[in-house]
DNA sequence: GACGTGAACT
DNA sequence: AGTTCACGTC
């Protein structure tokens, strides 16, 4: 027996809004711990993780370790049916082979419940073992929204290049080269608004603007976005989900001298 | 070597907004005097010129005169990377194939660089003449690019009237015909809501509405248009550049009894 | 919330 | 190249 009882029902319709275009299917996993999520993404390229955990719910209840297949494009399309305010509890009995999303308007006047199939999904769940970066980027979630879109006007990949004083974005293409600069600056009114750089080494990396467009979907979740960095290394682009967990997305850089990209 | 700086860089965002629909490629021209653009649109049926002159510019230098040839769209694409309060910089090497957009944000904190590459467009400079006009309508802005629009839900052209009492315009298509008339009006509490005509001799003369409407896309730039007429000239849709210089947009009036439009 | 525009996909 | 979808704007 599973119920999950999230008040703030936004966020559910939010992470999957930021994840539904990137994942077709994917199994969510109920623990003790929480509800969370992973999945590579339908190329194979990326790999998204979502965590939410059990105290962020007003109601957790999860007798048994449980594996949830679902199409997120179907879970995502019911979860529009719910309201922004709504509360959302989350159903579904041992061995099962349905979900129910049941939504409740603020007022009580409204009671809306969405059955779902599951669908069985062979997933490896990868281990990902915490690493040390060589930089964190933290920064307002929407400029590292507006620079990924406009990078992506003139170019395919984006150099990330940190500095102590300032990170780097940076693309080419048919039609020029752009690149634009972050200076750290922690000295803002908002702490929201600060970009912080902790930085070990000197680090630049090449991703694929494709996928970092994809991860700024997340944008909603939450004011800033923390982008760590390492060669050799995925880049981890999260956004925290504010007293639940995070959502992350991890993607390899681009090994610089190939001939040509996808 | 050129560097133009201009403070209000929404200026040069909007000035792109507004041709870039109608011509492909033109050169923009730099003197000591300012920095101004003419072409033709990519039909060879209208006229741009575009002045902004170099006293607007917060720096202004430019070491000698110097003809650089852009595609609008991919110019118009890099400067929407820029934002609504930044400072636009432009630069270009004498002799360099490139040109240089910088933007700096408002807090100096972002400051984004764009090369483009030049290109070479043959274009003959069109000495325009001064000329009386028989008419010269000056009126908000947005009252002619709605009623422009308006009408051309009806026909696909517009005859313009102008007697001393007001000005008319006037269409007729399959589904009917329309006239609107736009009294004197120089009473009002806003000088940029009058409308207000100097006229020396009637006038009424033919225009196509599809070009009209694409001119109408430098509203944003000025509250009043003026449009000058002149039977046997091209009639003038001027649009002033507040403290820098104006577009203007020149259109051939149809001759009347021609048995088909284009 | 609706429209118009620009980008992606077929 | 045409159609569809998503985004930004009004």
């Amino acid at each position: 027996m599973l119920e999950l009882r999230l008040v703030q029902g936004s966020l559910l319709k939010k992470v999957l809004e930021s994840i539904k275009d990137l994942v077709n299917d994917a199994n969510f996993d109920c623990s003790a711990t929480g509800f969370s999520l992973q999945a590579m993404d339908s190329s194979h390229v990326s790999l998204v993780a979502l965590l939410l955990r059990s105290e962020g719910f007003e109601h957790y209840r999860c007798d048994r370790k449980l594996s949830m297949g679902m199409n997120l494009g179907n879970m995502s399309r019911m979860l529009k049916c719910a309201g922004n305010d709504d509360i959302i509890t989350l159903k579904a009995d041992d061995d099962s082979d349905t979900v129910t999303f049941m939504f409740e308007s603020a007022t009580q006047d409204k009671i809306s419940d969405f059955e779902m199939k599951l669908m069985d999904i062979d997933s490896e769940h990868l281990g990902i073992p915490d690493a040390e970066y060589q930089a964190i980027v933290r920064m307002p979630s929407a400029e590292f929204a507006r620079i990924c879109k406009d990078l992506a006007t003139i170019g395919d990949t984006v150099v990330i290049s940190v500095t102590k004083e300032g990170v780097k974005f940076s693309t080419a293409g048919d039609i020029g080269t752009a690149n634009i600069v972050l200076r750290q600056n922690t000295t803002v009114d908002k702490p929201e608004e600060a970009t912080i750089i902790e930085m070990n080494s000197l680090v630049s990396l090449t991703f694929a603007l494709r996928f970092m467009n994809s991860f700024t979907k997340a944008t909603p979740l939450s004011n800033t976005v923390t982008i760590s960095l390492s060669s050799e290394l995925p880049v981890v682009v999260e956004y925290k989900i504010a007293e639940m967990g995070y959502i992350r997305f991890y993607l390899a850089p681009k090994v610089e001298d190939e001939m040509e990209g996808d």
